[in-house]
RNA sequence: GGAGGGAUGGCCGAGCGGACGAUGGCGGGGGUCUUGAAAACCUCUGAGGCGCAAGCCUCCGUGGGUUCGAAUCCCACUCCCUCCGCCA
């Protein structure tokens, strides 16, 4: 949620901001107008609390005194009083709920940093590395659900069997990669990491924390009997770890990884990529995240994206950053880079991170805080998470861009450890 | 799943209808003493909302209820602990 309180002190500055996003203005003018009739309700009701209050404290000390009439006579006042405050606490309590279902929903703003844009059009390639369309073999120009097919490492037919379309299986070589995937981006980042292996099925409130929910309900997968939702990523349960709590400054930032499978529905997406390992309904993925202060909130995105992207680097691919723009931005996201990696075989840019600078939209849902060193109220934090490594869409590209004239694949150098000393994924 | 016991501030723990936002301890801040430190002593120390301020209001797991008045009584739910059962 963005902070209330910027609605009184900068609302056109917020309705100008959050407009870049393609937020009606009337909707924004809406919540300020919610959020001044909620202060003065709730100012008159606290008002009548107080008559209460008083006067029940008089209604004791008249019976103590032994002044029956007396009391009996407050006992009536402070019932009438009684009477109106609950009227307008019902009131405001109407007017509160309304305010928070559309703060619910209202996107953080952007920040002045990200690019003007209305949608995936406006975004920009900041950075581009390895990349030389000209360099690329016909052996590469053969897409991963073919090679997977020809060597065996892929069996997309049984998973639909299985479990219908849109799943994947990995075999063989195909499966180790996978794992040997995950446990590289894993290693890469314990330096300052702590890897966590968080419950993948969570609350209704874990899922709001976040901003899943309510507004993107339709996307995640829900076990009704026990009304648990699946992970759509290990933000989730992640950023929940320390919601509620308040954290000192000293240890910030917190950083946090965990590797997860991750659930999707792509409710949306039916026919969109449908070929291949490009969407699925249920992937591997290692999660990146930190806590920090508002002050450390830039650097640490820098860091999320230097790693996320130096992972794809020692994979040998071809990869680019884009720096998306406000309109493509996503409803928690003030400031976002992905990064895509090159798929040679099917010639498409795919992405494999989105590294988001939260602010403190998502630590205001959650709750989570901190206390300044230098004492003073505590403060919220901010919250900055990205993929350190997707694992379908980076086994794709992996696949064909390593992809030998002889059919064979060459496993880059930094997954042999992983690979139980295999180094190619032989021919058939 | 069954039977009991619990849930109070950063932590531990008292309170069980009115002067309780809550005794006490620990932890933390400041001070006295000391060459310095420790010890001792003094003092301060929950979160949030509204307000220029004085101040007022909310919060004792969550949600309802009883009452003039609820941390305290009643109901429902959630979570935790112990024992039994089942089970990877």
């Amino acid at each position: 949620m963005i902070d209330v309180r910027r609605l009184r002190t900068e609302l056109d500055e917020v309705t100008a901001a959050l407009a870049r996003k393609g937020v009606d203005p009337a909707e924004v003018a809406r919540a300020a107008d919610l959020d001044a009739r909620l202060r003065e309700l709730t100012t008159r009701r606290d008002e009548q609390r107080a008559r209460v209050n008083a006067l029940s404290k008089e209604v004791g000390a008249a019976f103590r005194a032994g002044d029956r009439d007396r009391g009996e006579a407050l006992k009536r006042e402070s019932r009438a009083a009684g009477g109106q405050e609950a009227a307008l606490a019902r009131e405001a309590d109407a007017v509160a709920a309304e305010l928070r279902d559309l703060l619910l929903v209202l996107p953080n703003t952007p920040s002045p940093d990200a690019p003007d844009g209305a949608g995936a059009e406006g975004n920009v390639v900041v950075r581009t590395e390895g990349f030389d369309p000209a360099a690329y073999g016909e052996h590469q120009r053969v897409p991963h659900w073919e090679i997977g097919e020809q060597l065996g490492i892929l069996d997309l037919e049984r998973a639909v069997k299985i479990s219908g379309s849109m799943f994947v299986m990995f075999r063989g070589l195909g499966a180790t990669l996978n794992r040997a995937l995950c446990q590289l981006a894993l290693d890469r980042n314990a330096d300052a990491f702590e890897e966590i292996r968080p419950p993948t099925l969570v609350t209704s409130d874990t899922l709001t924390a976040t901003g899943q929910l309510p507004k993107f309900a339709d996307e995640a997968y829900h076990v009704e009997r026990d009304d648990l939702w699946a992970i759509p990523t290990a933000e989730v349960p992640l950023t929940s770890l320390a919601r509620d709590e308040i954290l000192d400054e000293a240890d910030l930032p917190v950083r946090l990884m965990a590797y997860t499978p991750c659930y999707r529905r792509e409710a949306g997406a039916a026919g969109r990529d449908t070929r291949g390992l490009l969407r699925s309904h249920e992937f591997d993925k290692v999660e990146i995240l930190a806590y920090c202060t508002p002050r450390q909130g830039e650097e640490v995105h820098r860091e999320l994206v230097e790693r996320a992207v130096g992972t794809i680097d020692v994979l040998g691919l071809a990869w680019r950053l884009v720096d998306i723009c406000a309109g493509d931005l996503g409803q928690s996201h003030h400031r976002q880079f992905d990064v895509e990696v090159y798929a040679p075989g099917c010639d498409q840019w795919l992405e494999v991170s989105s590294v988001s600078w939260f602010t403190d939209y998502q630590a205001r849902r959650a709750n989570i805080r901190y206390r300044p060193a230098g004492g003073g109220g505590t403060e919220l934090v901010h919250t900055l998470n990205g993929s350190a490594l997707a694992v379908p869409r980076v086994w794709a590209a992996l696949v064909e861009t390593h992809r030998q004239p002889d059919g064979s694949i060459a496993l880059p150098e930094p997954l042999h450890p992983y690979l139980r000393g295999a180094t190619a994924i032989p021919a058939p």
